[in-house]
DNA sequence: TTTTAAATATACCAATCGGTATATTTTTGA
DNA sequence: TCAAAAATATACCGATTGGTATATTTAAAA
């Protein structure tokens, strides 16, 4: 007796995720859940510690789909700069992608969880960091082979294009419009063209 | 029989802003409020309808007194120039300055009230198209005085300014580093020096 | 097919939720 | 000072909260 459903385990989170992320933490209960999944208490606490558990799971499961859809697209180029320009060709289509997941799982629990839930915090700087740190690495490849200028700074560039794009999706998402996403991937673009090209 | 104690509903506004900002809506419970208060439930509900009711109250005193520190800064200049610059002065010291109001009451109650309380997030809606507005028009005056360039276009550019301001906040509070703040506003004074100045 | 353990459902817990009706206190105008 | 009204406190409401103990069902190994 070895092989369990943990089909269930993997049920409950992509039903649940949308919803932590939509309403956040503190404002998705129990009910919520077994209202969503069509299973009773006892099946989600045999599955899951407790509500935090759950959270954190649907953050990462939400975070991990994300992160491989991400670099599946950059893959289309070899390139550092070919790579960049796709990282912001992904972000205009992220309005509608993140819509059926109920908004920007990085914003939306980066917020909720400031002040009050730290190791779901903790998670979401985790993440961040990665995503500037992948920035970060591709950058300095276009560098060390002479595509990116030599005076550019990796980690900076890094973060001022992860700042852009969290802005552009705040305002898109607060403001109900696309316009802020794709005006700040120009932007982006320009930066890209401009500033660190060699 | 008139002048009531309204000195009580602009008290507990004042006590139970950071509190609502940083816990968010959902999260914040008539129990906080009475315990931050020191008032019973029967002072609260005598002088506000209910939680949503004081959830706006408080968010609207917030946003007032932002707005009030951020004007009488950018008065100190006359030109719009001078005054663009004011206002990135002003987002500088913004990690501190909202620190002891529990955040930036936009970006939280932005995101917290998004597919959760139409009513705040309107209120939200509200008071970034009026930065926006005011951000606009500012660049209009430049225009009309020669000092900016007759390129640029007043709106796309207060968007852009307000998205990159946003961004460094939500970075800046998420990752806990100030840095996000004070190279995004070196940014949007470059973007004034070469883009915008004629 | 039977045994046994894993998985899920049911029933319950005290605590807290937002909100209200009413009692009490404080303030006010005369 | 005194009566009326306004403001606050108290006591309560049903509903819901996250969580648990136990009963039942399901599924896997023999």
């Amino acid at each position: 007796m070895k092989r369990k459903a943990e089909k269930t385990t993997a049920f409950i989170v992509e039903t649940v995720a949308p919803i932590f992320n939509k309403n956040g933490y503190a404002a998705t209960s129990i009910s919520d859940i077994t209202k969503a999944t069509g299973l009773t208490k006892g099946a989600i606490y045999g599955n899951f510690k407790n509500k935090e558990e759950l959270a954190i799971a649907s953050f990462k499961f939400m975070v991990k789909s994300l992160m491989k859809d991400l670099v599946k697209h950059m893959d289309k180029s070899d390139s550092p700069i070919g790579k960049l320009l796709l990282i912001s060709d992904f972000y205009r289509n992220y309005y509608m992608y993140t819509n059926k997941m109920g908004g920007c799982p990085i914003l939306n629990i980066g917020v909720d969880a400031n002040n009050q839930n730290s190791l779901l915090l903790e998670k979401v700087r985790t993440i961040i960091q990665r995503i500037q740190d992948q920035l970060a690495t591709i950058i300095e490849d276009g560098i060390e082979i002479g595509e990116i200028s030599t005076e550019v700074n990796a980690m900076h560039s890094a973060k001022r294009i992860d700042t852009m794009i969290q802005g552009a999706i705040f305002m898109a998402y607060t403001m109900d419009d696309d316009f802020y996403i794709q005006d700040t991937m120009n932007q982006i673009d320009n930066m890209i063209h401009n500033e660190l090209s060699a």
